[in-house]
DNA sequence: TACAATAATTAGTGGCGCCTAATTATTACA
DNA sequence: TGTAATAATTAGGCGCCACTAATTATTGTA
């Protein structure tokens, strides 16, 4: 199959191309994967070499139906780890994305299949990212943020979109997880903060970035 | 932590050191991995520099207590992944030791200790090995094979020496696994084949190969 | 003990995947 | 449009971990 490296850029080039509107520029990996735009060219070489991308000047890189595929089932085996180690493991949802790092490379024909089927085929990952299935389709991805919701109307947090430790720790002490409750109080017009209602108790203030990360349905 | 290839040789050079009696030679240990010797030497040099083995031309390779200590946890990884694989996602004993090489190398502080609670601390993988506690202790191994049985009497399988896919998948084409009961009929002094008789069913008979890779209990 | 077989070691090489530094191409905007 | 900033690329190098081929050390046996 594929080496470390081109899994993680298979991988890197995907997440880049599901945020709309992006050229997929060697820059723009390298800083998704912390790399160096020199050690990018390279492997955009090697991945176009093997017909898993396809690179052009002007559209930036592209990934190859065979390259989509790959880079999808790599998505796939990540958040069934992920759920894997929350649900069965215990771990805690900022703790998840590094083991799966790691996991989401282990090649075996059946494996994820079989994973897939003992965590009861889940639809979405601890962080509410779509899992996409076998067949390589992918459930609906929530794309409405906090900061799109009228003042004085609920919403259900549906995902993150920001999945570091620092955001994700944050929710944990705001109590706010995959599920919650919340309820949009009012926007303070001088910074756009948002005071909310976080299932139903006393009423809080986040910032303007910190909307922008939460996915609601 | 180490390396992917640091840690497959620190496993292999404990897995050496478990045949009583052999002298650890870069040779033995070239063998264990399908390495070249001259590579060995270059890995030697390096986990010595490391403190994790001594080497001494006479006595040959030797793990220090933090090596030994160190081994001891990738094969305790190993092992606890071979029974999740088996119990959890029902794969065969023939198919499980190949992922578990690569499930071994995953390091994170709590991610063996958490399975081996999710699995109720088993003590023996699917191939009858100890697994080693989290405090390094190992659960007694088998040493007695099928081939040190008595005419006339019985036993329990206990665990497999070998554990290749040609033996096992032979094992289960025999209906032999982990806890079957075996007696032995006879012995032919010829080529020292076992007549065998399988859970009570007709005799079979193996060769003198056959039952030195089987431990009983 | 001498010699042949075997084992261990050294020397040199290559792929991979990363880097820095230098260069070239592109873009933005004054 | 000219120039400065930014992006992309090339050139060269490095660490890791394999290898082969050549050499040296050890061993076993006649
Ligand atoms: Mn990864
Ligand atoms: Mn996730
Ligand atoms: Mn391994
Ligand atoms: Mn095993």
């Amino acid at each position: 199959m594929y080496t470390l490296s081109e899994e993680n850029y298979l991988k890197a080039i995907y997440r880049v191309s599901q945020q709309k509107d992006v050229k997929i520029t060697p820059t723009a990996i390298a800083e998704t994967l912390g790399n160096n735009p020199a050690s990018v060219v390279d492997m955009i070489r090697k991945l176009t070499e093997k017909q898993l991308i396809a690179y052009d000047k002007k559209a930036g890189v592209k990934l190859t139906p065979q390259g989509s595929k790959d880079a999808i089932l790599i998505v796939r085996r990540h958040r069934l780890w992920e759920v894997f180690l929350l649900e069965k493991l215990g771990y805690h949802w900022d703790e998840i994305h590094d083991i799966a790092e790691e996991l989401e490379h282990i090649s075996d024909a059946t494996l994820a299949d079989r994973l897939d089927k003992f965590l009861g085929f889940p639809e979405y990952d601890p962080h509410g990212d779509p899992i996409p299935k076998a067949n390589g389709k992918v459930p609906k991805s929530f794309s409405v943020t906090l900061t799109d919701l009228k003042p004085g109307t609920a919403c259900r947090v549906a995902a993150v979109r920001d999945t570091s430790n620092a955001f994700l720790q944050y929710l944990i002490k705001l109590d706010i997880g995959i599920g919650t409750r919340i309820q949009l109080i009012e926007k303070i017009p001088f910074d756009n903060s948002l005071v909310i209602s976080i299932n139903g108790k006393e009423n809080t203030t986040v910032s303007q970035k910190f909307g922008e990360n939460i996915l609601i349905d």
